[in-house]
DNA sequence: GTGACCACCTGGCCGC
DNA sequence: TGCGGCCAGGTGGTCA
């Protein structure tokens, strides 16, 4: 599942692959990937729009075009692909952006779970999906002050807040598993009872660890990969993530897996007390 | 305002 | 071997 690495991962490999060209044409066979505006809308504005960057916010792949910012949310299992123009459309290729140099960039998500919005430049910091978003990871003004003022009204397990895209943005189930490994903190902690030393053990791990994943290309975990096959290597350092009844790294207990807020999570009950 | 629960989806896995 | 049921999970919506 693309988390804040991968995301990142694919925004690079796409760089090289369709900047500086042209959408032409667009073809959606499953209209409920296009969340905003109106499809009919969504297919007349983005055509001879250009492609002059690609930047990311939070799991938003942002494509800067010459009047608008398309963004795309690859969910679970979004993931995109360069082919020729008029190859076959294959199983799950959901959206073909038809390119001016007879190539086309398609975006395939097996669980249809992606989401696209097509905004105007001026408006898309100040709506939504992006302005509801927290920190990133690397920002200067994650600090102690701004994640202890966020966690001090909230009784949910830790865990449950990490996965808060409001509060820091980017973080996913994975990584969240192995923030709080290192941090030593027990996932189901109420977020209002973290000391000062745990909230910092949580802003140092988080830039570290999601730091490292990016530099490995991401994780590639289940059926997630991304563009052009590109397989992560992150997946290698995971410490507790996926490692139910394996040894701890740490103590050689064994790691064990609950539910925290529906979610699979694993910890080491030894080393997160 | 907060928190719990569900829907969206499909493929993989497990038990029978 | 084949089938049915469960599980995976990011996000938004609804309801208490």
């Amino acid at each position: 599942m693309p988390e804040l690495p991968e995301v990142e991962t694919v925004k690079n490999k796409l760089k090289d692959l369709v900047l500086n060209k042209k959408i032409v044409d667009i073809d959606i066979t499953y209209p409920n990937i296009i969340e905003y505006p109106d499809i009919k809308i969504f297919n007349k504005e983005i055509k001879n729009q250009r492609i002059n960057d690609i930047k990311r916010r939070g799991k938003w792949l942002m494509f800067e075009l010459d009047d608008y910012y398309l963004l795309s949310h690859l969910r679970m299992e979004g993931k995109y692909i360069i082919r020729n123009k008029g190859d076959e459309r294959e199983k799950h290729e959901h959206v073909a952006f038809i390119l001016d140099d007879n190539t086309e960039l398609r975006y395939k998500d097996t669980r249809k779970f992606g989401r696209m919005h097509l905004l105007k430049k001026e408006d898309v910091f100040n709506q939504k999906p992006l302005n509801e978003l927290g920190l990133e990871p690397f920002d200067d003004n994650l600090n102690i002050e701004y994640l202890k003022q966020k966690l001090k009204l909230k009784k949910l397990p830790i865990k449950t807040v990490l996965l808060d895209q409001s509060i820091i943005t980017g973080i996913g189930n994975i990584y969240a598993d192995e923030i709080l490994f290192l941090s030593k903190i027990n996932p189901l902690k109420p977020s209002n009872k973290l000391n000062s030393d745990e909230i910092n053990n949580i802003i140092k791990y988080t830039s570290q660890i999601l730091k490292e994943a990016i530099k490995q290309g991401g994780t590639t975990i289940r059926s997630y990969e991304s563009s052009e096959g590109v397989h992560g290597r992150f997946q290698q350092n995971l410490l507790v993530h996926n490692r139910e009844n394996m040894e701890c790294l740490n103590c050689k207990s064994k790691i064990i897996k609950i539910k925290v807020g529906g979610r699979g999570t694993y910890y080491c009950p030894k080393c997160q007390k």
